[in-house]
DNA sequence: GTACAGATTGAG
DNA sequence: TCAATCTGTACT
């Protein structure tokens, strides 16, 4: 059974979309071909009280006005000059709220070509790399668009395997929200970035 | 206008 | 351990 993920998924909160996202397949389609991954990492950024979100205290900048746009849109920006993230903006409109995808685990894949296969995917820089995700990609209604999408292959991924730790690179918005464990990856999974 | 640091990565 | 290199913010 495969369908693709709706308006209804994301429109809720943000901690039960980035926990249900993973087992979950993020599908790009470009030049006619289909690229897929199984989502194994997310990171949920909840403003505008977190301090670590780019929405806090309802802070907007041309960047990140699509953080605020109803669930299920792409939030993309550039980190260091050279690194794409890829978020999917969550709940209701006007809320800086979104899920960060950290890493992810390749289809296509021979088995003896995981650890090779690796280090294409296991990093938020390293997936849009991957996937070919570019600023061309802002703002896009992963509902409706024809060349990204999230689709359930049935997967189910049990609460049991489910880790949850500290999110990373946000040192700087303070212990309180530094430690906050809103950082859940598949336990045991290869792809989950390093650290 | 200038200075600075960040939701990263890979090389040394 | 550090450089690569773009963008928003906080200054001058």
């Amino acid at each position: 059974m495969i369908k693709r993920l709706t308006r209804k998924f994301f429109v809720r909160p943000t901690l039960e979309v980035a926990k249900d996202l993973l087992g979950k397949f993020l599908v790009r389609k470009y030049k006619n071909k289909i690229l897929a991954g199984k989502i194994v990492e997310t990171e949920a950024y909840i403003g505008p009280q977190d301090k670590a979100s780019h929405g806090y205290k309802m802070k907007r900048t041309k960047r990140n006005r699509a953080e605020y746009l109803i669930g299920g849109h792409v939030y993309i920006y550039l980190v260091y000059g050279m690194y794409w993230q890829l978020n999917i903006s969550t709940e209701k409109r006007g809320l800086p709220r979104c899920v960060l995808i950290r890493a992810l685990e390749p289809v296509i894949i021979e088995e003896n070509q995981k650890s090779k296969n690796k280090k294409l995917t296991s990093g938020p820089g390293k997936l849009c790399r991957y996937l070919k995700l570019d600023k061309s990609f802002y703002g896009e209604d992963l509902t409706k668009s024809k060349r990204i999408w999230i689709e359930d292959r049935g997967i189910k991924i049990k609460k049991s395997e489910i880790v949850a730790r500290p999110r990373i690179g946000i040192d700087y918005a303070g212990k309180y929200w530094a430690n906050k464990k809103w950082r859940f990856y598949i336990k045991g999974n290869l792809f989950v970035s390093k650290k």
